[in-house]
DNA sequence: GTCTATAGAACGATAGAC
DNA sequence: GTCTATCGTTCTATAGAC
């Protein structure tokens, strides 16, 4: 899939029906346009994915009823069937993942759009079940360390490359399941960090120390 | 800038001269092609930014030497600058951050090079920086963290819209300061966890609780 | 040195033959 | 229904007028 490889915008329908073997026209003629296109190629891959997170998720529930469930097991359940999928069918998720990955930062607002169309049930979903086991934090605080964690699965999904550069080769992007599960201890810690004071209110310092106040100038 | 508005792709050298009511010749004569004007757009900004960053945490190393520097003061070394460059530029520096964030994930080869040119030296310094304060990590999983870290704040800095989605409008990504005040108690945490086991070796659950055994068939 | 004009290729999409 | 051929546009890059 060469959205994956290079990018929406720069796999061109030309490229993509060479690489099939396919001719030009019949992009147009199944699917309508290159955005359609991309929102059949995520949907038949994201329906099955998010139905088997809801589904594990909904154990996780059961299990736990009425307790929260802990928040590493939230994560399990959004992030195994991830590293599933990709270990049973190496090739093909090996590249979907990257498009993912890559979904998040989308900058044309209506590709954005269609990525947050197979996303928002489960966002909800998630997002309260993680609520629940954080009662400590406020809203706010709360949807950052969500939104930070996102960040970094996604990172984890796409930006491979930079993770071979910064351990020279100590680590291996492929290897999703081990990425799973140290990103599953690496957040679950994030989120169980006592809140943060209101940034706008004084000094709300973590660690002491030193003064910064470096002001900008380099336009 | 259209770079950062509509990723590299997709900014054409008509709209980018277009908007800055240039002509079109202009960037092919002063920087001799699209790539190199990215080039010299990152260098711009981001060789300040590091001497700044490179900086402040150098004044932290001479504070607390010869003992390791806190996570949290490395972080605040790493991510201030960016905040502090963005209020004072409003406009131009929130427009940058989204293409700088955006880059973590770039597709194409030689456009990642050109931003890991930009960084190597940074990431090469704040590892080794973070390393010191992290001893009880292997090396592996430690590489993995700082992964997550980048990835938490490259989706900071360019993935504004999917926090305002996500929360509802409850945060406002335009506000650096608050997301690099929330994002350094959250990596902080997330690089103090104890090491997970080896995910190689058998059940390093951190968690107890159910068995999941998806296995993919979406294809 | 800075522009207009345009080359040469690739783009998404479609009309119309079979 | 699936193809070839091509439309009209846009792309990066450059040649050459001023």
């Amino acid at each position: 899939m060469l959205f994956a490889e290079r990018g929406y915008e720069a796999a061109s329908l030309r490229a993509i029906t060479a690489a099939a073997g396919a001719n030009l026209a019949s992009i147009n003629y199944h699917f309508g346009s290159k955005e359609a296109l991309l929102r059949a190629v995520m949907a038949r891959r994201l329906v099955p994915l998010n139905l088997r997170r809801l589904e594990m998720l909904g154990r996780f529930e059961a299990e736990y009823d009425p307790a929260p469930v802990p928040v590493e097991n939230i994560l399990r359940a959004l992030l195994e069937p991830i590293s599933s999928a990709a270990r049973s069918q190496e090739g093909s998720w090996q590249r979907f993942r990257l498009l993912v990955g890559r979904m998040y930062s989308e900058p044309t607002p209506r590709i954005l759009a269609v990525f947050w169309g197979e996303l928002s049930e489960i966002a909800g979903r998630f997002q309260a079940a993680i609520r629940r086991a954080c009662p400590h934090l406020p809203e706010n605080e709360f949807y950052w360390r969500v939104h930070f964690t996102v960040g970094a699965m996604a990172h984890t999904l796409s930006a491979g490359t930079l993770l071979e550069m910064l351990s020279r080769g100590k680590c291996d992007p492929s290897d999703l399941a081990e990425g799973v599960e140290r990103l599953i201890a690496f957040a679950a810690a994030g989120f169980r960090a006592p809140a943060t004071e209101a940034p706008g209110g004084a000094g709300g310092r973590p660690a002491e120390s030193g003064r910064t106040g470096p002001q900008g100038a380099d336009s």
